[in-house]
DNA sequence: CATGAAATAATTTGATCATATTCTGGGCGC
DNA sequence: GCGCCCAGAATATGATCAAATTATTTCATG
């Protein structure tokens, strides 16, 4: 009975499935990673303010993981610690999104060719999956969708790239301009959305490395255009 | 009396020098930088164990503070969390030194360009004493010191540069590599030490943004090269 | 009888919480 | 308009619970 128990949490523990069993990870895990998706996802808008007891009530977490999730995020520059102690999301400016525009066309294209060197048909295969997916979700205007599975894609090309250190830069830059991102979609609507992932694609299937990597750096230009000229115009109200 | 204090310690929170008032400063960001310290200037060595109670032990810090930094810096990559809920200093494998220096090259020359665009006599002038320093330890073999201002030295340059994005993001490379650099100079001594600042500030004081740039990269290279061989080496064995 | 593997006990360490303390910001009176 | 006070929020501590590693013991086997 001890034993059959014990067994069983070492079966749970060394799952395949981190993801699926939410209760075996620790509450600051937890709670990093839904305040990260409220961040990605522009349910939390910039410039809001974030306070500790209000996340313990909406996630009803305790105080200690939640604090620990809010340092975590504010070291990826997630969140901004005003010199007193108040939290916020950061509020973008056009200078902030020059940086961002620069870090991403150094960094990105480089994970991408790496991703296609390390690319199989399985792996081809799972972003055409999720390219379908964000193709869809542009069809039908929902924004939700759009922005979780831009971000999967991204993240999936990342992961296939095998380069902890750059994908963990390029994905740290994600938590910057993503509040943002909402607030674009609902000045630009999902029609016109940057999309160069097909072109993507097609040069990985063809082992294109350097065509692929051409192809995500117009994408991710367009795309912090996109940000940068709905900032400039909010801006200038 | 009560207000005396509070006027005191207005002043003293607003005060210009604020790695001088380490008391008045929370706690948690106390034991971070001094963490981060530790880890930059290779107190602590990679595949170290890091627990929280040595720390709170060592730093004579509570547990909570503790906890924060341990965040903050596995946020940032400075320390490692194994599956289990250990904590170790990374061991920088050779891959990952290639990493390193493909984004220290992409990100630093630009910073160094900015640099010198708002580069002004007094900063060119701080940067130079700081490379004095530097030169002094080198000669004296006097490590800890060269490793301090070599810091310092790019960490000035980042923050002359008014990117905040990017500093971050390169001065978060600093502490991924910190910990090796030491072993680097126990293997290679301070002796040839690699140093194109002379050339940078000259490139700066001529106005000469793309000259300094070009400087900092071989710096930069040269560097994360020394580290790159030292590990190959050490693998070796 | 000695050695080694497996199970169990014990210690160390991490995670979480409740609570006390300190500080900030806004409201009220002067 | 200025300064003081108070509510509320954040920081920090210590205690408590849970997990994991290490040490120990036991048993089986050569």
């Amino acid at each position: 009975m001890t034993q059959d128990t014990a067994n069983v949490a070492k079966l749970v523990s060394f799952a395949a499935y981190p993801e699926m069993i939410s209760a075996e990870l620790p509450a600051h895990e937890k709670v990093y990673r839904e305040m990260r998706d409220l961040l990605l996802f522009g349910e939390l808008a910039p410039g809001q303010a974030v306070t500790i007891q209000g996340i313990c009530d909406s996630l009803g977490a305790g105080m200690t993981p939640v604090r620990e999730a809010i340092r975590r995020l504010t070291a990826e520059g997630a969140l901004e610690f005003l010199g007193n102690r108040r939290v916020v999301v950061p509020v973008l400016t056009v200078s902030r999104v020059n940086e961002l525009i620069f870090a991403r066309q150094a960094i990105e294209p480089q994970l991408v060719v790496r991703a296609t060197e390390r690319a199989t048909d399985s792996t081809i295969e799972e972003l055409t999956r999720i390219d379908d997916a964000l193709d869809l979700a542009i069809a039908q205007g929902d924004v939700r969708t759009y922005l979780e599975q831009n971000y999967r894609f991204h993240a999936r090309l990342y992961s296939m790239a095998e380069a902890p250190i750059l994908s963990s830069l390029a994905d740290g830059l994600w938590l910057r301009f993503g509040p943002s991102l909402r607030v674009v979609c609902g000045r630009v609507g999902t029609q016109n959305l940057p999309d160069q992932h097909h072109e993507a694609l097609s040069a990985m299937r063809a082992g294109d490395a350097q065509g692929a990597a051409k192809a995500m750096r117009e994408d991710v230009i367009q795309g912090m255009e996109q940000v940068r000229r709905a900032l400039a115009e909010a801006t200038r109200d």
